[in-house]
RNA sequence: GUCCCAGUAGCUCAGCUGGAUAGAGCAACAGCCUUCUAAGCUGUAGGCCGCAGGUUCGAAUCCUGCCUGGGACGCCA
């Protein structure tokens, strides 16, 4: 619990204790109080409409109410300095605002755990990102993928829930066919042998590459065997390099995952034919035409969907549907989709797949990351997998720079369309927040060095006179800081972790302020220059766990 | 035609589940460095919150209908 939402309730008691006093309603009548911040600093540091709610039940005019709630209002317990009645009945709370002092010895002592909170209590939550075909390389969406769902997982986990990171692998089916059928070409024409990509083959040079690697490697050693051994030889060899470039690019993304689920396992297990056993027996499907269909509208699907072609062969459903039981099994209290939105018709058939399979609906969210334009010298690029035109995720992160690429993609709501303005990023690049908020982060290091020359060193155990602080700049600082574990909670709550970037260039910009409004180091006051240094020091712990949250680094100079 | 997302300052976007005079960054304008990092600070200007109804004490926020832009609607994945 911290200290403001701990005032905070506190405030809410005494407003319904005075409730109460003022026999204005019972207990039971009282509604939810709601604590607003109001915009202006004018209206207080919190704003109550209980006495516009309870109107009816009073049956008085709200200022009325307001009137009476005051007067019965215990104060010091709340510390509120004053109450006023403003506007249509609202109640404006002005605190005392030396409480907030505690909130420096707080984050100093918790240190990087600052900031973390229960509201998840302990739920396990399987999230599940990224997960682009292995044949193709990671662009723009999936960076952005990437960064949401990785901040996304951060943010989880310090609000107290129990988060896993997992990656689907689509190993299975058409796509693994033809990439091992195109290695195989590039791997013969490596050899100077005569061989002719497939019509849908893949074009990429990466695939070259790899068929060159072996060649170099391996020789002629393959040719001799029968085409479906070779195949079949192509395709763990070709997935496996893959694979390892694709964990590669995530991870100098800085992005990891617990688990990398393969599609193939669920055939090889039997999960998918069992999957489709489980529906059949739960009377979910029928046949029509030849193929096998899922009844989906049953559960709000627009229309049902076939599971089982009439050639014998499965959709692309049937094993997601057996993924997906698979991740209920093993026993998450609550599954997260991320993915692009060309996706998202996939929502209403999935949400009917769990619940046809017993398990309810709400236990799995989607998120759906709306698409990514890129412009580049003020052209919109097309993105096209197919001639390897597109710009990937790794050029993107090397031209624009990694913290500025990760800090943009999770500032944005992941339901916007997002425009990346590649030029601004790169020429302007003073201009993107990301260093707003690091260059306060920097400037504190900075302080550090400036007080150590000066004879005034930052001594974290030296006991601090919290009462020095006593200026309104430093409050509002304070408040701030304070309000880090709350936006936290809610961003996790959520699934918004565009605000913790927000958040941070709010506390920075405030930091900037307190830092040019009072002189910090002062080797004339010592205690003084500790307590401020301190408050410094609070500030830059809450913007180095901001920033490691979304994956952005904290550097100690800029 | 159906479904999803968006429409807020010149541009890019916030707006904390319904609150008072709608915010930030960039761009524009005017100030602030012999003193801790000017990648900073202070101030000014800039708005029919797409349009029209509805719900109520109160709507950018919730409901309905339209308009515009993007995306999805396969026995592809």
């Amino acid at each position: 619990m911290n200290i403001l939402d701990e005032t905070k309730k506190q405030i809410r008691e005494s407003l319904c204790d005075a409730v109460l006093a003022a026999e204005l309603a019972t207990y039971e009548q009282i509604p939810a109080i709601i604590l607003e911040t109001p915009r202006d600093k004018n209206h207080g540091d919190y704003a109550s409409n209980l006495a516009m709610q309870l109107a009816r039940v009073a049956k008085k005019n709200p200022r009325e109410i307001a009137e009476e709630i005051t007067k019965h209002f215990n104060k010091e317990k709340a510390s509120v300095r004053t109450l006023e009645v403003a506007g249509p009945g609202f109640i404006n709370l002005f605190l005392d605002q030396r409480f907030l002092r505690q909130v420096v010895p707080t984050v100093l002592r918790e240190g990087a755990a600052y900031g973390r909170s229960n509201v998840g209590g302990g739920t396990s939550v399987l999230v599940e990102f990224v997960s682009a075909n292995p044949t193709g390389v990671l662009h723009l969406g999936h960076a952005r993928g990437a960064a949401v769902g990785d901040s996304l997982c951060n943010i989880l986990d310090m609000a107290g829930y129990n988060v896993k990171r997992e990656y689907y692998i689509n190993d299975a089916g058409n796509q693994i066919d033809n990439l091992a059928k195109s290695l195989e070409v590039r791997y013969l024409q490596a050899l100077g042998k005569d061989a002719a990509l497939p019509e849908d083959g893949y074009q990429g040079q990466d695939i070259i590459d790899i068929a060159n690697d072996i060649a170099k490697a391996h020789g002629e050693e393959f040719v001799s065997l029968s085409e479906k051994e070779r195949v079949d030889h192509f395709q763990t060899l070709g997935l496996d390099h893959l694979l390892k470039k694709l964990q590669a690019d995530l991870e100098d993304f800085r992005v990891s995952f617990d688990t990398w689920f393969s599609e193939s396992s669920l055939y090889t297990s039997g999960k998918v034919e069992e999957t489709l056993e489980t529906l059949r027996s739960n009377g979910e499907v029928y046949e029509k035409e030849g193929a096998t269909w899922f009844q989906s509208t049953r559960y709000g699907d627009d229309k049902d969907r076939v599971l089982v072609k009439n050639d014998g062969s499965y959709t692309y459903l049937l094993p997601d549907i057996a993924y997906h039981k698979d991740k209920m099994d093993r026993g998450f209290d609550k599954l997260v989709d991320l993915f692009g939105a060309d996706h998202h018709g996939y929502i209403a058939r999935m949400h009917a797949a769990i619940q046809a399979l017993g398990y309810p609906k709400a236990k799995l969210d989607f998120q759906v990351g709306q698409n990514v334009n890129l412009f580049k010298s003020g052209e919109r690029m097309k993105m096209s997998k197919r001639t390897g035109n597109a710009v990937t995720m790794r050029e993107l992160a090397e031209e624009v720079g990694l913290d500025a690429t990760r800090f943009f993609f999770a500032m944005r709501s992941v339901d916007t369309h997002l425009d990346f303005d590649m030029d601004l990023a790169v020429e302007e690049s003073n201009e993107n927040p990301v260093y707003y908020v690091q260059y306060a982060h920097a400037r504190v290091s900075s302080l550090f060095l400036q007080a150590e020359e000066k004879g005034v060193a930052y001594d974290k155990s030296a006991e601090l006179d919290l009462a020095l602080i006593d200026s309104e700049k430093a409050y509002e600082l304070l408040k701030k800081i304070g309000e880090f574990p709350t936006v936290v909670a809610g961003a996790a709550e959520q699934y918004a972790q565009h605000r913790i970037p927000n958040y941070l260039h709010e506390l920075s910009s405030t930091f900037h302020s307190y830092y040019n409004a009072e002189r910090i180091v002062d080797p004339g006051h010592p205690g003084l220059t500790q307590v401020r240094l301190a408050l410094a020091n609070a500030t830059q712990t809450v913007l180095r766990n901001g920033l490691n949250l979304i994956g952005v680094q904290a550097p100690q100079k800029m």
